[in-house]
RNA sequence: GGCGGUAUCGUCUAGGGGACUAGGACGGAGCCCUCUCAAGGCUCAAACACGGGUUCGAAUCCCGUUACCGCUACCA
C-alpha cells in the first residue's frame, strides 16, 4: 500500500477461456463497486498468457457480459501476454538478486519424484537440487543451452497477511516450494505475471476468489522480492451449485449470457449476484446499482460460499421488473419480442402509446421478459394456440362452451363504448341472464382470447386486444370448436 | 496425504457477550384479496454442526472434533 490517501486501483482478472462466468461476474461487481463507491479506478485486465485456451470469442464474451450488466471499466484493457518483456525482466532481475535460481530438472525428472513421494506417502516438495548446483556447473549448462525454468527461492520464516474478508492469515513458508516463475521457454507462470502486472498498473487492492488463498503467499513474497509492499487482498467466497460443488454446467447455466437470454434483467442479475457474498446489513435486498455502490463495504463480505438459486434470482428478476417502467423495459421487450417473430418494428412503432400500455400489462405478473413475450402473444395478429390443458379445464363442454362465445361476440359487437366499465357490466348482465356464475363466462373468454387459463384481467385483456382482435380470436375458438 | 479456508432455517442472510422465545428474504404450506395468474397482506413449519473451555452470562471469544470447500502444474 503506497499512499493509503491515493484513490484505490482495482482489477477484474479473468482469463479468457469460456463465458463469463458468474462467479467472475459477481468478482467483477464487487470490485467495480468498490472503485465506484471510492472514486478509485476499476480495471480489466485479460489474463491471456495461456495461448492454448485464450481465445478471442471468449474475450468478447466477457466485455459483452460485462457491458451488459452494465460494469463499465476504466483506462484501456490490459492483455496480459503483451506484458512479456516486462515478466522476463522482473525474473531476471530475481535471478541476478539472487531472489530465484535455475532449475534444469526436466518435466519427466519431476514427475518421477513425485511418484516416489507419493510412494512414500510423503507430500511432494520440489527439493532444491538446482539450487545446490555449483556456480560452474551452472555456466557449463547454460552455455550448453539445456533449458531452464527459474525458481523462486522461498524464505524461511512465515508469509502472512491481514485479509479484508479473513483477518490474518499465515502460511509457514516450509510448506510453500520453490515454485516456477518463468518456464523454460521463457514465458511467466501465472503468480509472476500477476504481481508483476498489477505492480506495473498500479493495483492497491486485490479483491478476487478465495481459491487464490494459496496463491497469495508466494505473490507476497514475489512482491518483496521485487522491492515493493504487496497491496491489499480481499478473498471473496466461491458460489457453489445446489449440491453445495463448485457451480458448473451440471447445475445449469452458468454464463451470465445465459441469463441474459432467459430474460433476466441486469439490474436483477447485478443485485441477485452482490447479495451473495454482500449484505449491506439489515434487512436490505432489493436494490439499485445507485443503491449498491452507496451501501457496499468491504465489511459486508461473507467468508462463506454461497449456492446460487435461480429460484431466488427469478424472484429479484420480478421485483425489478415490477420496478421498472414500460419505458425502461420497452428496447428488452422490444427485441424479445422481435426474435420471438412475434411483432413487427413498425407495429411497435406505430401503437407506440398501446404497446407501452401493454408492457405495464404483463410486466406485473411476469418474472422474465421471456415471461412477458409468451403473454403478449395473444395481442398480436398472429394465430395462437390452445393450451390443451385450458381447454380441457374451461372448455370441458364444448358445445356449451361454443355458445357462450357466441353470445359474448354478440354483446361486445354491438356495444356502444368499448370501457372495461361497460365490457364488465354487458357481460356481468349476460351471465346473469344466462342464470350462470360471471367466472363460467369470464373463464372460457379468457381461453378464447389467450389460448390460456392465465392472462391479465379479462377486460384489461379486450381492452388492449381492441374490438377487432377480440373478435377475430373468438369466432377462431368458435370455429375450433364447432371442428372437434 | 499436506497446507489453507469455512461452518445460523432446504437456500441467501441479520446478528459482532446480555435487547434471541435467534430477525428478514427466497422456496414450501395455508388464509385473505379475486374473473384466472401474478402482485400485495396475514399465518405456519424451518437453523445457531458437535464437544470442551473463558465468563455472572455465548449464536457471538478460545481450543479441539467433524463435515464441506480450495490449493497442492513448466494452468490461470
Amino acid at each position: 500500500m503506497a499512499d493509503p490517501l491515493a484513490p484505490p486501483r482495482v482489477r477484474f482478472a479473468p482469463s479468457p477461456t469460456g463465458y463469463l462466468h458468474v462467479g467472475g461476474a459477481r468478482t467483477a461487481l464487487f470490485n467495480w463497486l468498490y472503485a465506484r463507491q471510492t472514486g478509485g479506478t476499476f480495471l480489466l485486465r485479460i489474463e491471456d498468457t495461456d495461448k492454448a485456451r485464450s481465445t478471442d470469442e471468449s474475450e468478447r464474451a466477457i466485455f459483452e457480459g460485462l457491458e451488459w450488466l452494465g460494469l463499465n471499466w476504466d483506462e484501456q484493457v490490459v492483455h496480459q501476454a503483451l506484458g512479456l518483456a516486462r515478466h522476463q525482466r522482473d525474473a531476471n532481475f530475481l535471478l541476478e538478486t539472487g531472489a530465484a535460481y535455475r532449475c534444469f530438472c526436466t518435466p519427466a525428472e519431476l514427475e518421477q519424484l513425485r511418484k516416489e513421494a507419493a510412494a512414500r506417502k510423503d507430500s511432494f516438495k520440489y527439493d532444491r537440487r538446482c539450487d545446490l548446483l555449483a556456480p560452474d556447473e551452472i555456466k557449463r549448462r547454460v552455455d550448453a543451452g539445456t533449458p531452464f525454468v527459474v525458481r523462486f527461492r522461498v524464505p524461511h520464516g512465515e508469509t502472512a497477511w491481514e485479509d479484508a474478508v479473513h483477518e490474518r492469515i499465515a502460511f509457514p513458508n516450509k510448506d510453500i516450494e520453490d515454485f516456477v516463475i518463468l518456464r523454460s521457454d521463457g514465458t511467466p507462470i501465472y503468480n509472476l505475471a500477476v504481481v508483476s502486472d498489477d505492480i506495473d498498473m498500479g493495483i492497491t487492492l486485490v479483491m478476487r476468489g478465495d481459491d487464490h488463498i494459496s496463491n497469495t503467499p508466494k505473490q507476497i513474497q514475489l512482491y518483496r522480492a521485487l522491492g515493493n509492499e504487496p497491496p491489499r487482498f480481499a478473498h471473496v467466497p466461491m458460489i457453489h451449485g445446489m449440491d453445495g460443488k463448485k457451480l458448473s454446467k451440471r447445475h445449469g447455466a452458468t454464463a451470465v449470457a445465459d441469463y441474459q437470454k432467459e430474460g433476466i434483467l441486469p439490474g436483477a442479475m447485478v443485485n441477485f449476484l452482490a447479495l451473495m457474498g454482500w449484505s449491506p446489513g439489515g434487512d436490505r435486498e432489493v436494490m439499485s446499482l445507485e443503491e449498491m455502490i452507496a451501501l457496499f463495504s468491504l465489511d459486508g463480505l461473507q467468508k462463506k460460499a454461497a449456492i446460487f438459486d435461480t429460484k431466488k434470482l427469478e424472484w429479484m428478476n420480478g421485483q425489478h421488473l415490477s420496478r421498472i417502467t414500460a419505458m425502461q423495459l420497452e428496447p428488452r421487450l422490444t427485441s424479445a419480442l422481435l426474435d420471438a417473430g412475434i411483432a413487427s418494428r413498425e407495429m411497435l412503432i406505430s401503437r407506440h402509446e398501446w404497446y407501452l400500455g401493454l408492457i405495464d400489462l404483463l410486466k406485473v405478473r411476469a418474472r422474465t421478459v421471456l415471461d412477458m413475450v409468451r403473454q403478449a402473444a395473444p395481442f398480436f395478429p398472429g394465430p395462437i394456440a390452445f393450451d390443451p390443458e385450458a381447454v380441457e379445464k374451461q372448455w370441458k363442454d364444448r358445445a356449451a362452451s361454443s355458445g357462450i362465445l357466441e353470445a359474448v361476440r354478440n354483446e361486445i359487437a354491438n356495444l356502444p363504448s368499448w370501457t372495461p366499465e361497460s365490457l364488465e357490466a354487458a357481460l356481468r348482465a349476460l351471465a346473469e341472464q344466462r342464470g350462470v356464475a360471471a367466472g363460467k363466462i369470464f373463464h372460457p373468454l379468457r381461453v378464447a382470447l389467450t389460448g390460456l387459463s392465465v392472462s391479465p384481467g379479462i377486460f384489461e385483456v379486450l381492452i388492449a386486444m381492441g374490438p377487432e382482435l377480440a373478435a377475430k380470436r373468438l369466432n377462431d375458438a368458435i370455429g375450433f370448436l364447432n371442428a372437434a
